[in-house]
DNA sequence: ATTATCTATAGATCTATAGATAATGC
DNA sequence: ATTATCTATAGATCTATAGATAATGC
C-alpha cells in the first residue's frame, strides 16, 4: 500500500463524495445541474470542486468511468469454465440480474448509452473473448464477432433499461430468456442452450460484498461505486 | 387538403426551421447551447422560439419524435411478404442500410437512445408483429417477444453506433449479417437465414425520395426530416 | 385589424476565482 | 509552513418577455 498522508486521504475522501453525488444525478438523468447543487449534495464547498475537476463534464465521465470498473470488477470474480458457452451464458445471466440488485449502478452505466458498447471494460471484452473462444472450438457458429458482439451488448443494454422501467418484471427470467436467445444467435441447439443456462449461478450478491484481502472487513464508509 | 392560411403557412415554416436546427444540433450531439443559437442556425429571431416551443427540452423532444416519424413510413414503403421471416429480415436489413444513406436521421435516433426500444413507432413495432407472427406460424422457435424483440432494437442501436463511429465498414454486409444472427436467434437453421438475406431488397434511395401523390414533385425546400 | 416575427434588454442564473479559514506536517 | 477546503462575489451567460416592426386578411 502506498503510503498515503492524511492530506492525501481528505482529497481523496472529497474526491469521492463528487464522484458519488453526481452517479446520484446521473442515475436521476439530471446532469443539467448547477455545480453548487452538486456540491451541496456531495456537502463539500463549492470551490472543492474546481480543487478537483474542471468543469461538469469531467466529473460526469470520471463517475461513468468509475461505475464502469465497478461493474467489470465484479464480472472478473465469475468462475471459469472450460465451456465457453457456459462462461458466455454466465456473464450475461449474471449482468441482467445486477439490474436489480444495484440498481443505481444499472442506470449510470445506461447513462453511457450505446457508448458502452465499445468499451475496453465490462462485458463487452468478455463477450469478445468467449464468442471467438467457442467460434475457435467449433463450439458456436462461424459469425463475425465484431458484429454479434455489439448484438450482444446492445440487446443486454435494451434489457436493462426494460426491467429498469418495469420493476415487477422478474429479471432472473429476463437474464435466462436472453442467454438462451444470444446461445440460439451463436447456433446452439435450444435444447442445449436452456440447459447452459438452468446451471447454477453463483449468488449476486457474494459478488457484491467481496471478503478480499485488500478491502476492509468493516462495513465501508458511503463511497464511489468503485472500491478505491 | 385543409385550407391553409399564409398565417399558417408562414407559422409552419418557422416552426420546421426551428425543428430542422434542433435535428442538426442533435446529430451532433450538442443540445447543451443557449437558445438564441438555435433560432440563429434556424435563421429566425430568438422571440420566434417562445411562440412554438416553452423550452428546449420541447423543442429536441419533438426533433427527435419528428425524425422517428420519417423513419417509420420509410420502413411502410417495404412490401409485404408471405413469410414473416423475410419481412422481419427486410426490416432489418433496411434499418441498418439507412445509417449510410441517412447519417443524420441515423444520428438523431440515436440520440434517443435506449428509449427508443420501447418506442411504438419505427423498427420496434414491426419487429414485434413480425416475430409473433414468425411464432404462431411455427417458423421461428417459440420464444418470449417481449425480449426477442429489445434485443432486436438494441442490436440494430449498436451497430447503428458502430457504423457511425467507424465510417468505412461496409453497412451492407453488417446489415445482412445481422439479420442473419436475428434469424438464427429465432431458430432458423443458418442456412435458410443465409438465403433469406440474400435476397433482393428494394433499392433504398428509392424509399427515401418517393414521387407519391401527398407530395410535391418538384425538389422540396429544406424542412425537417419529416415531410409535412 | 389581426397575427407572427423580430429586437432590445431586465432580471435570473451560473461559473470560476480570490481571499479567508481550517487541517495537517515537521 | 503547507495544503485543502470553504465563503463570498464579480462577471459572464442565458432566459423569457415587452414592445416595435412586418406580413397577411378582409
Amino acid at each position: 500500500m502506498p503510503t498515503q498522508t492524511r492530506f492525501d486521504q481528505r482529497r481523496a475522501r472529497t474526491r469521492a463524495a463528487l464522484i458519488t453525488a453526481a452517479q446520484k444525478l446521473l442515475a436521476e438523468r439530471r446532469t443539467n445541474v448547477p455545480v453548487l447543487e452538486i456540491t451541496q449534495l456531495a456537502d463539500v464547498g463549492l470551490g472543492s470542486f474546481y480543487n478537483h475537476f474542471t468543469d461538469k463534464d469531467e466529473l460526469f465521465e470520471t463517475a461513468v468511468d468509475d461505475a464502469l470498473e465497478h461493474f467489470g470488477s465484479i464480472l472478473d470474480k465469475l468462475s471459469d469454465h472450460d465451456d465457453p458457452a457456459v462462461v458466455f451464458a454466465q456473464s450475461l445471466r449474471l449482468t441482467v440480474r445486477l439490474c436489480r440488485s444495484e440498481p443505481e449502478l444499472t442506470r449510470v452505466l445506461l447513462h453511457r448509452g450505446l457508448d458502452i458498447t465499445v468499451a475496453d471494460r465490462g462485458l463487452v471484452p468478455r463477450a469478445r473473448r468467449d464468442i471467438e473462444a467457442g467460434i475457435a472450438a467449433g463450439r458456436f457458429r462461424s459469425t463475425d464477432s465484431r458484429i454479434a458482439v455489439p448484438i450482444v451488448a446492445g440487446g443486454a443494454l435494451a434489457l436493462a433499461a426494460l426491467l429498469d422501467t418495469d420493476p415487477v418484471r422478474n429479471a432472473g427470467n429476463v437474464a435466462d430468456s436472453f442467454a438462451v436467445d444470444m446461445l440460439c444467435m451463436l447456433g446452439l441447439p435450444e435444447s442445449d442452450a436452456v440447459e447452459i443456462c438452468g446451471l447454477d449461478l453463483p449468488n449476486v450478491d457474494d459478488l457484491l460484498t467481496p471478503t478480499s484481502s485488500t478491502e476492509s472487513p468493516t462495513s465501508p464508509p458511503p463511497g464511489p461505486l468503485l472500491s478505491d
